[in-house]
RNA sequence: GGAGCGGUAGUUCAGUUGGUUAGAACGCCGGCCUGUCACGCCGGAGGUCGCGGGUUCGAGUCCCGUCCGCUCCGCCA
């Protein structure tokens, strides 16, 4: 059996007998004497085989092919020196000695792989359908022992602290708000369905009222939504809740729970604590709720330069009480024609009617190239220079909306001009933390002329804004919400809740759900409030997220063992996949194909 | 649902203005090689150029359609 990993021996272990046991990593044959690197997964040694030493053995380790998994025996031997060059390999652990091998098994042999483990691959359809192969290439397994690092720092932390792990169900509910459910057939209630949950916001709030106290839960979450690089239809969070708590416990305990992460992940201190800004001025100054702060271009309200210009586009939206807002891209003055056709159509997509620009060739206005400055009074253009800090080759651009839209707008050109320039270049290395505090309780879904919660509808209001929400006055409330930002992603979110039943009827009526509709979506929290509800918040991290960026990956299918493609299949074991007629008729259920006849 | 990019050997890619038999590297197969570590050297096999249609004397290349993948928008309380 196995006496060392292919990490362990080194000059000090010269002259004793060990067994490895691993995969073929490399084969070198030089006929006489053949190399074969044997890799676990610790690390790689290698071995040597020698006709002298046994010929059988050499013999038969011609034969090996990359990925064969074999046990071989021998003597650690330190690597010799030929014709007064060294043969040591630095660029191993195990680089000092060689295993000169006196017994080779052949464990089990492998096929020749469908892709060399040791060059990158940019086929994912061909990584996923063979997951098991590409977990072996040393990124990929790297990532995965990451992961496992990174979780058990954040347990342990959790556990010190005080909290206790409490598994919900994954056969759950559906909810009436939110994402779309993955829904599971119940065969014992034909036509009923349970819902896979979209988190386990409703049990952790039970928990609460169950005096649990302090709860947390490695969470897997299930959302039947379209997927991204950074969105899987199944997905972990750090699910965190606790009782008698305020914002500023959440977030100190979560600063100490990401800082014991990324010390797990990365092996460095993060400075504590976070910087805050309130979602007010992260849409003001950065035109988004999760800013990207490592290179400035913040957006300036220029409003009261042009509330009387001659420029109607810019002055009327004022006068409706919108904004004219920019932004100053230094050095840009040089962008393109198709570069500006791009900015423009993500201004149009995000409901801009077009893109308003200055190159400014020099620090005059006269020299500016633009398709509005014609329309500027001398004092306008000479205010919008100071205000804006216009230098020679600069790049100015504008929107002209109501204070969110034209935010949102100008956040979007922000982050593609920055990406034009190529300024994140060489910051990897930077970890921005950032609080995002005092988020809106309610927004206006204009398409459907109703309020949707921001956050969720067990959000608490601000103690300021309580009596407007039962008094249904929705406009411009607080919540107790805070998200965790870290350069423009958004690791996690969450609040201070509702625990009062009244209170949460109110905000079911500001949601436009009625009290049946209420009773019977949200009767059993509706009920428990009335039975000594404590007072209670909590956070959930996106797991999968925050490795991705501690590993500095693009994608969250990196850090995930088996991820679906960007379609939600996997392509390992081909599903979803149709059902048995057996199981559909089990459950009840007409398969398509019985549909399709009828029709 | 929409936009962009991509699809050529097992893999990663190149392929000019439309022009002979579609190439390279790695991998694979065979041979040689007793100090390599991306071993080396010699030889070989391997292609529905995603699919369908069109233009043309001639299409990997141009046009139309379609499928698949990725990225983004919508969506994601």
């Amino acid at each position: 059996m196995r006496t060392h990993h292919c990490n362990e021996l080194r000059k000090e272990h010269v002259g004793q007998a060990s067994t490895l046991v691993g995969w073929v990593n490399t084969k070198r044959d030089h006929h006489g004497v053949i190399f074969i690197d044997i890799r676990d997964r610790e690390g790689v040694t290698q071995a040597v085989f020698r006709p002298e030493e046994n010929p059988e053995a050499a013999k038969l380790s011609h034969s090996l092919r990359t990925e064969d998994v074999i046990q071989v025996t021998g003597r650690v031997d330190e690597r010799p020196v030929i014709d007064g060059d060294s043969t040591v390999n630095e660029a191993i652990a195990t680089g000092e000695i060689e295993l000169v091998a006196s017994d080779l098994q052949i464990i089990n042999k492998a096929e020749v792989l469908p892709f060399q483990l040791d060059k990158d691959l940019s086929n994912e359809d061909l990584r996923l359908s063979h997951r098991y192969l590409d977990l072996r290439r040393p990124r990929m397994a790297n990532n995965i022992r990451l992961r496992h690092k990174v979780t058990k720092a954040a347990r342990d932390f959790l556990d010190s602290q005080g909290f206790v792990e409490v598994e919900t169900p994954v056969l759950s509910k559906s909810t009436p708000e939110g994402a779309r459910d993955f829904l599971v057939p119940s065969r014992l209630h034909p036509g009923a369905f349970y819902a896979l949950p979209q988190a386990p916001q409703q049990y952790k709030q039970l928990l609460m009222v169950a005096g649990v106290e302090k709860y947390f839960q490695i969470a897997r979450c299930f959302r039947d939504e379209d997927l991204r690089a950074d969105r899987q239809p199944e997905f972990t969070q750090v699910d965190v809740e606790a009782s008698f708590t305020d914002p500023e416990q959440v977030i100190s305990l979560i600063e100490g729970c990401l800082a014991a992460m990324f010390k797990a992940g990365r092996g460095t201190d993060i400075p504590l604590p976070f910087e805050r800004m309130s979602w007010h001025d992260a849409m003001d100054l950065y035109g988004s709720d999760k800013p990207e702060r490592r290179f400035e271009m913040k957006l300036v309200d220029l409003s009261k330069i042009f509330a009387k210009s001659g420029f109607k586009v810019f002055s009327q939206t004022v006068k409706n009480g919108g904004v004219v807002k920019a932004i100053n891209a230094k050095g840009f003055a040089g962008i393109t024609t198709g570069q500006v056709d791009k900015l423009t159509e993500i201004a149009v997509t995000h409901g801009a009617k077009g893109l308003a620009y200055i190159q400014a060739r020099g620090e005059d206005p006269s020299t500016w190239r633009s398709p509005i400055t014609k329309f500027f009074s001398p004092e306008e253009l000479t205010a919008m220079r100071e205000a804006m800090h216009i230098e020679e080759g600069d790049l100015v651009l504008f929107a002209a909306d109501k204070w969110q839209a034209a935010s949102e707008i100008l956040g979007r050109i922000r982050l593609e001009a920055a990406a034009m320039q190529n300024l994140l270049d060489g910051k990897d290395d930077i970890l921005d933390f950032l609080w995002v505090l005092e988020f809106p309780l309610l927004e206006l879904d204009e398409e459907e002329g109703r309020y949707i919660a921001v956050h969720h509808p067990f959000t608490r209001p601000v103690d300021a804004d309580r009596a407007k929400l039962e008094a249904g006055e929705y406009d411009g409330l607080r919540a107790q919400a805070y998200d965790v930002v870290l350069n423009g992603h958004e690791l996690g979110g969450g609040s201070i809740r509702i625990h009062e039943s009244d209170l949460q009827r109110a905000m079911f009526t500001a949601l436009g759900i009625s009290d049946e509709q209420a009773a019977a979506e949200f009767g059993h929290i509706l009920e428990a409030f009335q039975f000594g509800a404590p007072p209670h918040g909590g956070i959930a991290l996106g797991l999968d997220r925050i490795v991705m960026l501690i590993a500095g990956e693009s994608s969250i299918r990196e850090v995930i063992a088996f991820p679906k493609n960007n379609k939600g299949m996997d392509l390992m074991t081909s599903s979803p996949a149709p059902a048995e007629p057996r199981q559909l008729r089990d459950l009840r259920i007409k398969s398509t194909a019985q549909d399709k006849a009828k029709s």
